[in-house]
RNA sequence: GGUCCUGUGGCCGAGUGGCUAGGCUCAGGUCUGCAAAACCUGCUACAGCGGUUCGAAUCCGCUCGGGACCUCCA
């Protein structure tokens, strides 16, 4: 399979272009959400990045497996050894079993990737379903010397990792600045260093969730599971790893320890990561009280928000960024979406009506390789939607008559479309959709007609009644050269 | 404090050592009974100051602003 995909790679800081390790498979591994509250928008974004990623290589032939996790053990709350496990917490909070609060909210991240049109990952694996491999793997670390028990927990030897392999690569940090940088947590004492991580954490007995292990009850550290799930359903070393900005440090730095520590492989080939969904400028995070949840946004019940907006007036802003950079969130730039959004779906009906003419205007080939050629190079979608846009000038001109193209490139105008709207982009057309029953086109028909006889009589004044009378019922007229059409907006 | 990222026209956002996306808004025009839609035209920006270069918004330095991570986090 020869094509030229760019991706940049967190780990090296450059574009590199993509080799899978075999030849026409891809292993991709994100790490999914903590199921112990409502997901928000910022989440969302990171999802539907990678969502497009796998998208993208499905299109390019590839055979993907994707693995996305859910983190069903909460961890802890603080970083303090008598932090409580976020679950648990939840559980008591709510009146829940554990696995209640686990099963409820898995439950609503998956109605909100089903909203925002985000695919199932081939594999969904939970950290409790994997405790047996996740003991085992630290049992692998510690035969080989990077990690020690203490007092019924399991911490990773970061100082002893790092005399043979480099800790702190991929977010860039040095072991020893780490050192004068680190604050000074509490109940460290078990620890040997300060900067070792915790591999398994004894539980005490208001614990609700705990297994048993070599090194008595307890749970396992947040780390472990995607170093697990990933190599278990990926291989020792495989081709992708996403995730947010923000778990780039310490998540994947000990990732990364850990792999390493317990196979000597380099786990991942390209890293990559998704950047941050903003409000005003800072980080959509729960903990600073400024995240929408799907939800709010939907329905506009929310005090930073004037309207709602659809779920793929959403998908359509978040692809109009690049996903390595900041999106700053806010109703003007949603309403910009929103119309540009329903533009194109627009555009997109009218390339079902057009003639087909002997001679074409313009390079609908060169223009399909321009799209091509934005996804290659580290899935532009930002770029990729300009050039829709482009079509859909293209769309519309062909339709006034001002310009022509010859059936074949009409056939390729949506074909490409459909390629890159639809199953790349992941975008749905579901704005101004016509009520395609027999009732509705055939009362339209007549109350289109009716209007037609008025104008044609110069009555204008009933013509533009029936017109505000349906924009009142969101219906709306458009008149062109070759008759009326309407669209409902309800 | 340390590490790193970033600063683009009224707004949002790509991109790049020379050919200067796109969306939204605004103004004018075509079409139309009017409107809407569509199309055409206009508004031509890269924080500031230096430097490298034939040429920089794009590379380098400094200054100022914004942010992320260093603690759970997509």
């Amino acid at each position: 399979m020869e094509q030229n995909l760019y991706i940049y790679n967190s780990i090296n800081r450059e574009k590199e272009r993509f080799e899978p390790i075999t030849p026409g498979h891809v292993g991709l591994y994100v790490c999914g959400p903590t199921v112990y509250s409502d997901v928000h928008l910022g989440n969302v974004r990171t999802f539907m990045t990678f969502d497009v990623v796998y998208r993208y290589l499905v299109f390019l032939g590839y055979k993907v497996r994707y693995v996305r996790n859910i983190t069903d053990v909460g961890h802890l709350t603080g970083d303090s050894d008598d932090g409580e496990d976020k679950i648990a917490k939840k559980a008591k909070l709510e009146n829940l079993e554990p696995m209640e609060v686990v099963q409820k909210y898995t439950n609503g991240f998956h109605d909100v990737m089903r909203i925002f049109n985000i695919l199932n990952p081939s594999i969904e694996p939970t950290a409790t379903g994997h405790i047996v491999e996740q003991i085992e793997m630290i049992q692998e670390i510690i035969g080989n010397g990077y990690a020690y028990e203490s007092n019924g927990s399991v911490y990773f030897d970061v100082r002893k990792f790092n005399e043979k392999y480099p800790y702190g690569k991929l977010s860039g940090r040095i072991i020893d600045e780490l050192y004068t940088n680190t604050r000074d947590l509490d109940g460290q004492d078990e620890k040997r260093d300060s900067l070792d991580f915790a591999l398994w954490k004894k539980a005490d007995d208001s614990h609700l969730m705990k297994w048993n292990s070599p090194w008595g009850i307890g749970f396992p550290g947040w780390h472990i599971e995607c170093s697990v799930m990933s190599t278990k359903y990926l291989g020792k070393s495989f081709d992708i790893h996403g995730g947010g900005m923000d778990l780039k440090f310490p998540h994947h730095e000990c990732e990364i320890a850990q792999n390493v520590g317990a196979t000597g492989h380099e786990p991942v080939r390209y890293w990559m990561h998704g950047n941050m969904l903003t409000v005003n400028g800072r980080k959509m995070a729960k903990s600073e009280g400024n995240g929408f949840t799907p939800e709010e946004l939907i329905t506009g019940n929310h005090k930073l928000l004037e309207k709602g907006y659809s779920p793929m007036t959403v998908r359509f802003f978040f692809l109009m960024g690049h996903y390595a950079s900041t999106l700053d969130f806010s109703n003007e730039a949603l309403q910009a979406s929103e119309k540009g959004y329903k533009r194109m779906c627009a555009a997109l009906k009218v390339l079902d009506q057009l003639n087909a003419s002997d001679k074409s205007d313009f390079d609908i080939t060169a223009w399909r390789n321009t799209c091509v050629d934005a996804m290659n190079d580290d899935f532009n979608t930002p770029i990729v939607i300009s050039q829709l846009f482009e079509g859909v000038r293209v769309i519309n001109s062909v339709k006034e008559g001002n310009m022509s193209l010859t059936a074949g490139d009409i056939e390729l105008l949506k074909t490409t479309f459909n390629s890159f709207f639809f199953d790349i982009l992941g975008l749905s057309n579901e704005d101004g959709g016509s009520d395609n029953s027999k009732l509705s086109q055939s009362l339209m028909e007549v109350i289109i007609q009716m209007r037609n006889e008025a104008k044609a009589n110069k009555d204008y004044a009933t013509s533009d009644k029936l017109r505000d009378a349906l924009a009142a019922i969101q219906v709306k007229i458009k008149d062109s050269k070759e008759g009326t059409s309407w669209t409902y907006e309800g």
